[in-house]
DNA sequence: CTGAATCCAGGAAGATACTG
DNA sequence: CAGTATCTTCCTGGATTCAG
């Protein structure tokens, strides 16, 4: 997944170097896993709890089940989020978040009140399908 | 720049709401402003001082002056980096860090390290043309 | 030295219809 | 309910060439 060419710059996406050694820059692998259409969003709502497959559907309304899908997918694939199948009928499957997807929300909040100080120097207004950050504890608010 | 349709779910890189006012989803604008392919790059090289266009064409190998010049041109209309030009022969330009520009460090540098963390999970080494943050203030260091 | 212009390929994402 | 299957469109980014 997201295999490219190979140079030190850009060794994000994961380059294979003169030695064989494959490396990846933490910063192009952290977007590379949020980056994606609605991941962000699904990432974090899933921070309140399991959500099933319908339940997504709602929140990210525009995001077709072939997107919604495909990007739960990934998510998996990338170990941020965990399926589960009941062997019921009608059938249920729930996602909810792995311990290394829980552990990316501070980076989110973080993206989340830095961009909304970004907006306001824009003049622009904030309004999206996520709930804003709870107050961090006490340390590293002053992010 | 980024426009789409207008959904709230996916309210992020600016839907028209139906009354018309425009909003815009924090996280995504965050995404939108440093996931250009490059720009987490140029944007943390430059923490350290101003470069020129030749200084950044080297430490971005693989980018083509084409590219090299998008990301900057995306940047500077974001208001992310400021492009000054000299009038001398031959021509010298140079690109800094505005305010906001600066600000988005803390950002980097956790997705930096949880980006390592990451990776380091996953069996996969670290390499790339970012060199580790510098440790935050006591206090932020638990992000 | 610092780009601009042009052309092109590949992947991400949208629309629609269908299924175990 | 929770997806798959196709088809198409769009956009990012790459390669190359030329210019002030």
């Amino acid at each position: 997944m997201m295999e490219k060419h190979g140079c030190e710059c850009c060794a994000g996406r994961s380059p294979a170097e003169p030695d064989g050694v494959k490396t990846y820059c933490p910063v192009e692998t952290t977007l590379g896993l949020i980056g994606g259409k609605y991941k962000a969003l699904i990432v974090w709502r899933l921070m309140e709890g399991p959500l099933r497959f319908s339940q997504l559907s709602k929140i990210v309304k525009c995001a077709s089940p072939r997107m919604l899908t495909r990007q739960l997918r990934e998510l998996e694939a990338d170990g941020l989020v965990s399926r589960r199948a009941y062997a019921e009928v009608p059938v249920r499957v729930e996602y909810s978040l792995t311990r290394m997807g829980e552990s990316i929300y501070p980076i989110l909040a973080a993206m989340y009140r830095w961009g909304s100080g970004y907006l306001a120097e824009q003049g622009k207004s904030v309004g999206c399908a996520m709930r804003p950050p709870q107050d961090e504890p006490a340390g590293s608010s002053g992010l």
